[in-house]
DNA sequence: CGTCAGGTAAAAA
DNA sequence: TTTTTACCTGAC
């Protein structure tokens, strides 16, 4: 099936988004296992030209209850293809200090999480850390304890759920006490044996606070505001991961992710290289950006890394 | 071997 | 209230 719309898939699919870590890629073409209507099924795309996009897809078992119509919403909905990019175009095109990241970030999209709770801990995972080592933890964390479903491309595995993954012991130390093991080594089924360090604990608690009292779900119908507040009461959520999440995990587009990189970039750009905070750099986001808070966010950091802009904001030797 | 990675929470000022 | 500091871990 072929998809109209203008968007550079690579270039979302590795633009580091906190929400989910990047599909596998087979061949020439993405594989990501999402779920339509509690129905498996493996998507699967790939693009020769960027106005447009070619996807596929398998489902377990030959299962015929799916049609093309539900393949391509889906895929719409994951690469925010209804975002009308030339119209954002327009908008960078307005600030002469944004112009220029057009030409680095032409047809990068969001790449929306499917699974909200996925995109929570997959932020958590993120903060202080780096993109290879975060997406390693989520996936092991996947194949550990989520559902696998087969493929004929191969085994796919869901995210687990909040109950699920409460259940699971933070580190060796709890996993060795509750089995009784003698070899402290042998102990592999707990969060920090999936490389998350310290952010163990983070993923541990906020997976409790989701099992029982609070639905990953309730954040998608709330307003900005109190969505933010619910969010950095989860342990492991600052300012920016809360941010992360609602752009990336639930597509808020006010959001604006403020971290040391957007910091250096718009204290570069809007203050003249003024050592400004890092919360004031979030309100300047929002309220100069508004609607367009969030890609512009994206554009902004992919235009560092790309232009060698962000090596040059880099403090040296300190 | 030190340094560093798209921060956060807890301690200290 | 605002500013430091410790923190897992593996790649370089």
């Amino acid at each position: 099936m072929k998809l109209n719309y203008k968007i550079n898939l690579k270039l979302t699919q590795e633009s580091g988004q906190t929400s989910q870590a990047p599909w596998k890629l087979i061949g020439d073409e993405y594989c990501g296992l999402s779920l339509i209507n509690e129905i498996p099924i493996l998507l699967k795309v790939s693009q020769n030209s960027l106005d447009y996009l070619e996807t596929n897809y398998e489902t377990v078992n030959n299962n015929q209850n799916i049609n093309e119509k539900m393949i391509c919403d889906e895929i719409a909905k994951i690469y925010d293809l209804n975002f009308d990019l030339n119209k954002f175009y327009k908008f960078l095109s307005k600030d002469e200090k944004l112009k220029p990241t057009i030409k680095f970030c032409n047809g990068l999209r969001l790449f929306l999480g499917q699974n909200n709770f996925e995109s929570i801990i997959s932020s958590i995972s993120s903060a202080n850390n780096s993109i290879i080592r975060w997406t390693k933890s989520i996936d092991t964390i996947s194949s550990k304890w989520g559902k696998g479903y087969d493929f004929p491309s191969g085994t796919f595995y869901t995210f687990p759920i909040p109950k699920i993954l409460s259940n699971v012991y933070e580190d060796e130390i709890a996993e060795s006490e509750a089995y009784n093991k003698e070899m402290i080594e042998d102990c592999i089924n707990n969060l920090k044996a999936c490389g998350l360090g310290y952010r163990a604990s983070y993923v541990k608690k906020s997976s409790e606070i989701f099992a029982s009292k609070l639905n990953p779900l309730d954040i998608k119908y709330m307003k900005y505001d109190e969505a933010f507040e619910t969010l950095i009461k989860i342990p492991g959520v600052g300012s920016k991961v809360a941010d992360c999440i609602l752009l990336y995990g639930y597509g808020f587009m006010e959001a604006f992710p403020s971290d040391i990189w957007i910091k250096r970039i718009i204290s570069h750009l809007y203050f003249d290289g003024e050592d400004i905070k890092v919360e004031k750099v979030r309100e300047f986001g929002m309220e100069k950006f508004k609607k367009y808070a969030g890609y512009t966010q994206l554009y902004l950091f992919h235009y560092a890394r790309k232009s060698g802009l962000m090596s040059k904001l880099k403090p040296k030797n300190k």
